[in-house]
DNA sequence: CAGGATCCTGCCTGATACTG
DNA sequence: CAGTATCAGGCAGGATCCTG
C-alpha cells in the first residue's frame, strides 16, 4: 500500500488544490446525499428525462434534483441535452468520466453489503 | 452490470433497513468528513495512539477524533486498545472489517485522482 | 494523556409556491 | 415539462474550556 500523501482536509476552492487526497476529494464530489442515487440510477438508465428522475429517485425535491444535476455537470460527470421543442425536453447522461466510477462504486455496494449484514445482527448503531 | 435494485434513501435506524442501498448505508457509515481521513492514516499505521491520531489527522478538534472514533468502534471498523497505566495509554487499530474497505477506497482515488486533473484545468466548479 | 461538556454557526435540506 | 425563488429548521461540525 502506498497511500502515504499527505492526506489533509480541505475544499475544492482551497489553495492547497494540487496537493490534496484525492480520496477526500472524491468525496467531496460525489458525497452528497443525493449524488450517488442519481447516478446510480443513470448507470441503468441512461437518456433520463428531469421528470423521471424526479419519479424515480424517491424523496428527492426539485431544488436538490436541479442543484445535484447542476455540480455533476460542473464536473463533466452528467451530460445534460436540451432540445428546442414544445414543451421542454431534456435528457441527462452520463459521461465517460462518470461512468469511470462504477468499479469504486461496485467495490463500495460489495462493501456496504457486508456491513449491513454484520450490523444488523449487533444493532444499536449510529452514523 | 446489475444494480437494479431499489436504491432508496433511508438511515440506517429507518424500518427499511434491509432493503435499502448498500451503497447510501456504507456512505452512511464513513461518508462524514474524518471518518475517511482516519481510516486512511491507520491503514498505514496500525496500532496508533490518540494523540498521534490528533497530531497527523490536519484539522481535527478533540471532538471530532473522539466521536468519529467511537463511530467506527461501534461499526467495528476500528478497535480500541486501552492500557491501564499512568499517565493512560490508548491505541486504535483497523479490524478486519475495517481493512475490507482498502479495496474500494483505492478505486475512489484512483477516480478522484484522475478527475482532480480534469477539473484542475478546467477550474470553477463547485463541490 | 485521552478524552468530556458546552456553546455556537453555516449550510445542507425540505416545503411550498411560482414561471417560460 | 423543467425548472426558480423563497423561507425555515436541524444537525454536522467548529471553538473553547474542563477533567480523571
Amino acid at each position: 500500500m502506498n497511500n502515504d500523501m499527505d492526506c489533509n482536509v480541505g475544499f475544492a476552492n482551497d489553495s492547497i488544490y494540487e496537493t490534496k487526497c484525492p480520496l477526500i476529494y472524491a468525496l467531496e464530489i460525489i458525497g452528497q446525499k443525493w449524488k450517488l442515487p442519481i447516478m446510480w440510477y443513470l448507470f441503468d438508465n441512461d437518456f433520463t428525462r428531469y421528470s423521471e428522475l424526479k419519479r424515480k429517485v424517491k424523496g428527492i425535491t426539485n431544488m436538490m434534483l436541479t442543484k445535484s444535476l447542476k455540480e455533476l455537470e460542473g464536473h463533466n460527470l452528467v451530460v445534460r441535452m436540451q432540445y428546442e421543442t414544445i414543451p421542454p425536453k431534456v435528457e441527462y447522461s452520463l459521461t465517460e468520466r462518470g461512468k469511470a466510477l462504477l468499479p469504486a462504486l461496485k467495490e463500495l455496494s460489495l462493501w456496504g453489503e457486508e456491513q449491513l449484514k454484520h450490523d444488523k445482527s449487533k444493532s444499536n448503531v449510529s452514523p
